[in-house]
DNA sequence: GGCGTGAAGTGTTTTATTTACACTAACTGA
DNA sequence: TCAGTTAGTGTAAATAAAACACTTCACGCC
């Protein structure tokens, strides 16, 4: 949303200067034979360069999550993200444009593989970068700063709570929950939060959340893997009864 | 700070309906004594009861936690709090009286004894509630909401964050340590967060985060227990090389 | 000065959890 | 049938957590 332009009619009036709120999306897209990856959009208008998708809130219309939600959905076509608040940024002069805006910055997870990012509607386009890449770009006002908090802050949740299934088809391999929990312990790098296979797994089917669905995988050219669904009903259930997930 | 009445100058003009920011405060008070208490004031205008404190951001002047800090000292002269942002609150119509205002919420730590509250500049008074009291009060705007996410999610942080250092005074004794992470446990219930006296003194200490200062305390009809320093720069030394604190 | 009161302080054993570690099974394609 | 590739499996050792009860000290009171 672009920001009041000199010359254009200004109806709406304060007693007081308002600060303009607006909300970032740190996402994060997971796909198994490639790891973590972070959408960034280029944009089209000052000031020039990566940054998070975002944009700001309408005031009187909608909450943050539904401003996230939509904005993420304007700038880069992705839907139906698993979204959570992590951290308001308020400093007067981060951004850089004169007003004073904070931002809500929202922590996301999606399969990649189910979003082949788009450009949005201000001529911005929208694309995947390798979380390593994407820490060592500059991007916009501050965003770096909201991406490193989103990566050295956040990730330790999937290991205490199953969000992380949300990042899986529906039938999968235990390999692949392995995977997924190693680059969370790493901070988006698997071989950094290695751990020990046969233990993850009697770990993990301990759990009792883990469903054995019959299946197995094909079109491989080696053993097949069993696979698995996640039991969201037992979860609950669990949950509801004091237990915490925690791998 | 109030809003814009009817009649008033609106200077400040915009293309956009704007959104107004906030913060509010829900600063917990640790007492050895006495147990975890809520600071609530008692608003002086509508909509009238119990609130936390907090206030409107002051736009291009200050950042977020400045504006909590500021705000708390007027409202209720608590100064040198341990602030700590967690969730920013946006629906629109969570602010009955029309605008559509976010708030970022703050969770506050400060030692009891340090602040007898008093009234603030907007006629308002600040009182100190027991835990479970706050809890069953009819709060103003969303504010019971507000104050029960961060009881409910916040106090674990205690557990792995010796935040808990600065409720205490500089020398104490490790009985104090254990009521308050008993009371964190219980999320402001020591009862049911009960711990093993021998196995928390053995974990603290084992810990090497605590110098026994030699002395005792005095003035106890009973025998005088030893006063123990909590060592910050060893704790940030540890922290630089991974260790986390956990009890 | 002995005794009651009240909190401080102290070790060991048992149990549960975590870690370390290496081979066989199944499938495919050459 | 063999080479390549991933799936799948159990046990022992080490570490951490939990359970558990009595003695020490300071004081006030009789």
């Amino acid at each position: 949303m672009a920001r009041a332009k000199t010359g254009a009619s200004l109806p709406h009036c304060y007693e007081f200067p308002m600060v303009s709120v607006a909300v970032d999306c740190a996402v994060f897209g997971w796909d198994i034979n490639d790891g973590l990856h972070v959408l960034l959009i280029e944009r089209g208008e000052k000031p020039f360069g990566h940054a998070l998708p975002g944009g700001f809130v309408r005031a009187k219309q909608e909450n943050l999550e539904t401003a996230a939600r939509r904005e993420l959905e304007e700038e880069t076509g992705v839907r139906n993200a698993h979204l959570e608040q992590f951290h308001a940024y308020g400093d007067p002069g981060r951004d850089d444009r004169g007003n004073h805006v904070i931002s809500v910055a929202f922590f996301a997870l999606v399969r990649r593989i189910d979003h082949k990012p788009r450009g949005g509607t201000d001529a911005d386009t929208a694309d995947w970068y390798p979380i390593q890449q994407a820490r060592s770009l500059k991007l916009a006002f501050d965003h770096q700063t909201i991406l490193s908090d989103a990566i050295d802050r956040r990730f330790e949740k999937l290991r205490h709570d199953p969000i992380a299934f949300k990042l899986l088809p529906r039938k999968f391999r235990l390999r692949e929950v392995q995977l997924l929990y190693e680059t969370a312990r790493g901070q988006g790098d698997a071989e950094k939060g290695k751990v020990d296979k046969r233990n993850f797994r009697k770990k993990m089917l301990e759990m009792g959340l883990l469903e054995d669905t019959g299946e197995t995988e094909s079109d491989v050219r080696h053993r097949a893997a069993r696979l698995y669904r996640f039991n969201n009903a037992e979860y609950e259930k669990k949950s509801r009864q004091g237990w915490k997930f925690d791998i």
